[in-house]
DNA sequence: CCGGGGTATTTCGTGGTGCGGAATAGTTTT
DNA sequence: AAAACTATTCCGCACCACGAAATACCCCGG
């Protein structure tokens, strides 16, 4: 059973998980002893791993009947993921047919905490200096792929974000919730967002949402460039980006995590 | 937080299901240190779990950008729960819906392992003697229920069901492989299988299976009754099982597990 | 009403192991 | 070349996960 000699193994998460994946695959709700015979373990260590389990949320506990199921904690990483796995793989070949006619760094990203977060990016192997990372975080206000996504953000969402104050990263940056709004609404107007070494000195950004199967923008793409290059550029880039998110869309599932609660 | 003063949670179980929890709901590929900052956990611990939850093959490790995510397994796992959950509870209000109707046992299995098994149960209050439980295994021959998912099944599957021995339960079993696949002829041209006494003495199934959008038969509900009471009912529970397993397919996602691979 | 076989909990003492600080190695940035 | 950042490895000790066995709780059958 590939004991896994792994010498970093943690033996009581292994076996914890060798209970989750039982757990999980089983079309019904399981007992205690199901597991324990399914997976020959001790009883007292199974029943330790479910009632852990369970206490994280990953499992249901129904007690009247005494049987384990998975919980929706576990449902809801589970629509997450596959959310954003599709995102992301979808938006793979979109972000390099980018990269490859406009020479330029393509950046995926969502929004997450009020913060734009840096998912996937592509950089043409030119200057990369100044770019961000994987797991890297902007402000909404100071980039294109924010101002994207907010403009088509429900109303209520867009006053959310315009609470909190506004950093000023370069001397550039939007820091009156009333210009920004002006932004936020022209992006929604024609499609697209921009920025101007609003967020960095001396490059510009030209940013367009992706939108889910119910309109909700789930994430943006955005093609950065130094401003000389990008004035040349604006036009086509913001036709291409927006061909690319359409693409992208048509392809997601139809899983959506914004549901009308 | 919440350290959860459960007597019975093992700490390392727990702690790494955080770890689980917060690489799963990024929309990026993490870093050990990202996940550090974010859950406060020690280096070498946080470490410890990414290689343990990776080694098990939930979490996939980048190694050429030393990166972690979610892994193949994982997917694996949560889209055969989103496939059973939404079986089990589309199926829920049907299967009440029978129960209401005729007052007999109503059951819903799913094959694994070329067994049926048992996801779930309603029993009218009558007699409950003999009745199967919930996670109990009957054999594919001698079940409506096997009859019916087998009738549906590829040809090449039935062919390895009929290489095991038939284990006779009753007196009536079908013991012969020539007579089985009759059967499951008859129960593929008429829609619904039969089971008199085959696999419990006095008590006769009508079985229909469950398909998937791509008519792949995931599962089978089945009604059960003791010969006698069965003989009036036979025609109209067919019809109403067949009713039922028609609504319950239209309103399953369609997520096939079965992908023509 | 009283067993009996099946569950799930609880207890408890021990040995193994999970822990995390600190040292190391490896990589990218300046 | 050095600095600043990563990820890994080492190591000794406290602790806590372990599992056998005892207990408590059923639900059935007599």
């Amino acid at each position: 059973m590939a004991k896994g000699n792994d010498p970093y193994a943690v033996l009581p998460v292994a076996k914890a998980m060798q209970v989750f994946a039982y757990v999980t695959s089983q079309a019904h709700d399981v007992t205690l002893t199901e597991v324990v015979q399914a997976l020959g373990m001790p009883k007292t260590t199974v029943f330790r791993y479910l009632q852990t389990l369970s206490a994280a949320g990953f499992f249901a506990h129904n007690v009247v009947q005494d049987r384990y199921g998975v919980g929706e904690r576990f449902r809801e990483l589970a629509r997450m993921d596959a959310v954003y796995h599709s995102l992301r793989s979808t938006a793979q070949g979109e972000m390099d047919g980018l990269v490859g006619g406009f020479r330029e760094t393509v950046n995926l990203a969502v929004l997450a905490d009020d913060e734009v977060v840096y998912v996937d990016i592509r950089e043409a192997a030119r200057s990369q200096r100044f770019q961000a990372r994987i797991g890297h975080r902007h402000p909404v206000h100071s980039t294109s792929l924010g101002k994207a996504i907010a403009a088509f953000l429900p109303v209520e969402a867009v006053e959310r974000l315009v609470c909190t104050e506004f950093e000023q990263r370069t001397y550039r940056t939007l820091t009156d919730a009333r210009t920004f709004r002006r932004h936020v609404e022209e992006a929604r107007r024609r499609g697209f967002a921009m920025e101007s070494g609003e967020n960095e000195d001396g490059v510009t950004c030209v940013g367009v949402p992706i939108l889910d199967d119910k309109g909700y923008p789930i994430a943006a793409v955005s093609l950065s460039a130094p401003d000389n290059r990008m004035q040349v550029l604006a036009d086509r880039a913001a036709e291409a980006l927006q061909d690319a998110a359409r693409r992208i869309t048509a392809s997601l599932p139809s899983i959506s995590l914004h549901g009308s609660v």
